[in-house]
RNA sequence: CGGGCUGUAGCGCAGCCUGGCUAGCGCGCUUGCUUGGGGUGCAAGAGGUCGUGGGUUCAAAUCCCGCCAGCCCGACCA
């Protein structure tokens, strides 16, 4: 491609509402313009990212014997109201009515495509000899995202590779879940992305039956724990931490509980400022309904309660923070005074909370606080519980080691879905005996949008972006310094022409411009390869190949330019494919 | 949806506080010359509902109110 015959609109300077490294530098080289927030036109520079990075993944997905379909977009609302989506997605879910003839229908725009898959096969699939299966697409998602941002890392349209696995048993869905872990293994390893799989918050199943891939990144929206000793890997949503219930008698030279007047001081940071006191010597009482029954959950205070684990310890279907009423009702107090010395309900705690000796609480009566609270005397737990979320320091819950957090940006997830939206959709199988089986189910999706910005955004440098090979827009570009010079032009032809009979995907910068011009360009789309044809080289009888990567430019004799080039490519693929796992 | 910030030419900005000539500057764009290996230099041009609606005023980019849009923090996120 001529890049007089492209558009390739690029900008000097960083437009000033772009934050992230990504967003600017997609901006900037002129792959991609924002039409809205969260919606973006891909350019033909971004396009292309974009089409080889789809095109790594429908590979990837057709050896792990995955079958391409496309569904549509447009799904009628009933099915998500058969899952309970429809409240569960709430205002993400995008959908509206339409008019068709004398009738009127409710339609959504897919946000994923558990239902319509599910119903898919529900109606074809009725024998355990039709299983396992897995399907994929390639395809546009809708999301009313509350808040997009980032540029392109969160928008309200994006391109999603989801794949969905039915099978007859646990044990085929583990094979197949396999199978896919590690075809996303080698999708972002191909795509020349550092990509970390995590644990991930799973739902009822529990277990190992849901893992994220992050591309750890400053600018990440995820949290990510890890363990560098044990390698442990997990979202801060799953994360457990190493700790264990410690005693829990009273300590040794424990103070006197005393009661101490904080009017209208509620919060923990107004506590502490009050009475000149560290969070970490507070304990805080959050009232939760679990299922309905009130529960105070005590958490250190410079901790952060996780709701999942709440859950999981309750053995409970849903918690959420109580109404002020129902804390009026169990503590005698508004909200801020609550604490676990005489409260009228359950009480659970985290793991740290005995460990606080001579502890800060509410007294359970308004504008009253407590201290020198401690376990044993003045408050009893028969055992405590992993509550809250890790924090950088926690031990390993996989042996001896340190968690560390890091922020991450989700690309990839790999799920165990299990029965729950073939029980809903009635997809069912006929076993040997003729028993009639829901199928068991898993769903694989990949944000390719994700894998373009998350390079963009993780392989930069001052100059610009620097794609790896495998999905560069272009493998090489070509410039001519002087355009105007028929000797210059010749060769550059001569080389332009030859590179495309060889398969090369050849960016021709052709523009009249100065050679300063050029390289920044170059520099800032990122191509790999730089063929520099210039004056000064073609005197000597060589031009110049630079690696966006290599500070030098090489040499190539003008004779044999050519499979030189051929040569410099395919010794770069077989080094980037060399990182790519079995 | 709560909190904060910002809307002036394609991009980046100044002007606003303290209202007053024809609304400026840099980049980019057009034309001509020039230069020709890391964003050449010179000259002449084109390009603006000052986000939008209202209000105050003799007079509004500037002051006041509403609305809209974008960005950031938070809540939310199969």
């Amino acid at each position: 491609m001529r890049w007089s015959q492209t558009f390739i609109p690029t900008m000097k300077e960083i437009p000033s509402d772009a934050e992230v490294p990504s967003h600017q530098l997609m901006l900037r080289a002129g792959m991609i313009r924002q039409l809205m927030a969260g919606a973006y036109t891909y350019l033909p520079l971004g396009l292309r990212v974009l089409h080889k990075a789809e095109a790594v993944v429908r590979e990837e997905m057709d050896a792990a014997g995955g079958i391409e379909i496309l569904m549509p977009a447009l799904q009628p609302i009933d099915l998500f109201e058969r899952t309970g989506r429809k409240d569960a997605f709430g205002n993400v879910l995008i959908n509206f009515h339409v008019r068709r003839g004398d009738r009127t229908l409710h339609l959504a725009l897919g946000p994923t495509h558990e239902e319509v898959i599910t119903d898919l096969v529900s109606k074809h699939i009725s024998s355990y000899r039709q299983l396992p299966l897995t399907m994929y697409q390639i395809q546009t998602k809708f999301r009313n995202e509350e808040r997009p941002r980032f540029g392109v890392l969160r928008t309200s349209e994006f391109l999603m590779k989801d794949a969905y696995s039915f099978h007859t048993s646990v044990e085929s869905l583990n094979d197949t879940y396999q199978k896919m872990y590690r075809a996303y293994c080698r999708i972002f390893a191909r795509c020349g992305l550092d990509y970390l799989p995590v644990e991930a918050e799973s739902g009822p199943i529990g277990g190992d039956a849901s893992h994220e891939f992050m591309i750890p990144a400053d600018n990440g929206e995820d949290q990510v724990v890890f363990c560098k000793q044990t390698g442990y890997a997990a979202n801060l949503e799953r994360a457990e931490t190493g700790r264990k219930t410690p005693p829990l008698t009273t300590p040794s030279g424990a103070a006197a509980m005393v009661k101490v007047s904080t009017p209208d001081v509620g919060s923990i940071d107004a506590v502490c400022k009050l009475l000149k006191c560290q969070p970490q010597q507070m304990l805080k009482t959050l009232i939760y309904q679990a299922d309905g029954q009130p529960v105070a959950v005590l958490i250190r205070g410079d901790h952060e309660a996780n709701e999942n684990k709440l859950r999981r310890a309750l053995g409970v279907k849903s918690v959420e923070l109580a109404d002020p009423g129902t804390i009026f009702k169990v503590t005698g107090a508004p909200v801020g005074f609550a604490g676990p010395v005489g409260i009228k309900c359950r009480v659970i705690a985290d793991h740290d909370v005995p460990l606080v000796k001579d502890a800060i609480t509410g007294a359970n009566e308004a504008d009253q606080h407590l201290t020198g609270v401690n376990i044993g005397r003045d408050y009893q737990l028969d055992t405590t519980y992993d509550l809250r979320n890790a924090v950088a320091g926690d031990p390993s819950p996989r042996g001896e080691g340190t968690l560390e957090l890091v922020r991450g940006i989700e690309v990839g997830h790999v799920f165990k879905l299990g029965t729950k939206y073939s029980v809903a959709l009635g997809a069912a199988f006929d076993d040997e005996k003729e028993f009639r089986q829901p199928i068991i189910m898993g769903c694989y999706g990949i944000g390719v949008n994700r894998i373009v910005a998350g390079l963009a955004e993780t392989k930069h440098d001052a100059n610009g972006i620097i794609w790896p090979l495998a999905v560069a827009p272009y493998s090489v570009i070509l410039c001519p310094l002087a355009v105007a010079d028929e000797e210059t032009m010749k060769m550059t032809n001569l080389v332009y022409e030859q590179l495309k009979a060889a398969g090369v995907d050849v960016l021709l910068d052709d523009r009249d411009q100065r050679a300063g011009v050029k390289f920044k360009d170059a520099d800032l789309i990122g191509i790999p390869l730089r063929i520099v044809i210039g004056g000064k080289g073609l005197k000597e009888g060589v031009i110049e190949a630079k690696w966006r990567w290599e500070p030098d430019a090489k040499k190539l004799p003008v004779a044999s330019a050519v499979p030189a080039i051929l040569e410099l490519l395919s010794a770069r693929r077989a080094e980037e494919a060399s990182r790519v796992p079995e």
